[in-house]
DNA sequence: AATAAAGCTTACTGATCAGTAAGTTTAGGT
DNA sequence: ACCTAAACTTACTGATCAGTAAGCTTTATT
């Protein structure tokens, strides 16, 4: 029952850090939601950097199996998938609770490379390129490095642009752009 | 000189803001930087919010002058403008003080729509996609507006790209995609 | 029933935070 | 030299903040 606790806590600073910022939100607030006492936090996690630290790799564990599942859930070839990333991205912005990327808004946070918040967020991005690089080189891609690194463009420049206003359409505008591209990474050279 | 001291606490808090973000910043530490007090800045500016707004309004003027004025200094047509968009973006980028975009910055720390800091944040890339827009239409793409919100994504998805991971090559692999882009606009229906 | 561990309560440290009051000093204008 | 306005200094309010200490209560185990 322990664990239980601790996941508690955790589940109610991921709420807090992700809905209004990480800075924005104290540890009263999250001992608040999570039923407890700041003592029983601190016997948990040393300190407010590791339960961020924590809440950015649940964060990640959470977000990935959900984001594959949606994905394969959607599309069977390699293509499909790449292309099912925009709706599964663009039902995502749907939600009430939408805001924006936790990792994106980590980073901003947290401007210094050497931060562990920091290093966090930019691994996540390394893991969703690699994603996407794989799909890209089993559909035949030319340059599947290429094509990750462009589609992931379209996919954060979506995430920022719909954080800033919503239902704008981003992830529709982004998933046009993106048949562009993979549909000339495909095609032979004449 | 009275307005030489608040233009001197504007440029202060730019800077703090920008480089350790809005909440990271007290007024405190605002006031050293500008070499002044806290009756003095609050002579000038009601409040802190008023002071960020103030700060987002200055950087939109300060930037869209200088980046404009880049664009312009590197290309003739409204095609080549479009690339040299890329061009600026790659260069700022490589600034040792770049921390990304200030209005995507304020946006995530202020998540409220309804916030002024976040509706000016808003308005700065409801301004940058007419500017593409425009570019768009002068070179005889089908449809500007799609174009600009596409090209629009690649340059924030780039930027949040290059924040979370210095010297990626962001912006020469969001030109690249433009490019694509743009000749997918440009070519006539067979 | 007894014991030990987990969790909680109350109070606290030391600091920072936005913002203000009242009096003093400095600078500019006449 | 005098006056006024601008700017500064010192001290403050009320609150929040991360983190900790000591003692108490509850829960689980034996």
């Amino acid at each position: 029952m322990a664990k239980n606790l601790q996941q508690r806590i955790l589940q109610a600073a991921s709420e807090l850090f992700y809905s209004q910022g990480i800075k924005a939100t104290g540890i009263d607030a999250i001992v608040k939601l999570a039923g407890t006492n700041k003592m029983t936090l601190y016997n948990y996690f040393a300190s407010k950097d590791e339960l961020v630290v924590a809440f950015l790799r649940k964060r990640d564990s959470d977000f990935t199996a959900w984001f594959v599942a949606q994905v394969d859930s959607r599309a069977e070839q390699p293509k499909d998938k790449l292309l099912a990333i925009f709706d599964v991205i663009g039902d995502w912005m749907e939600i009430p609770e939408f805001r924006g990327c936790a990792f994106i808004n980590a980073a901003a946070e947290f401007p210094l490379e050497g931060n562990p918040v920091h290093q966090v967020s930019a691994e996540f991005y390394d893991q969703f390129r690699a994603y996407i690089g794989e799909l890209a080189a089993r559909c035949g891609a030319r340059e599947p490095g290429n094509l990750a690194v462009q589609l992931s463009l379209l996919v954060e420049g979506a995430i920022v642009s719909e954080q800033m206003k919503r239902h704008s359409g981003a992830a529709a505008h982004a998933k046009r752009a993106a048949s562009v591209l993979i549909a000339t990474e495909l095609t032979p050279f004449p």
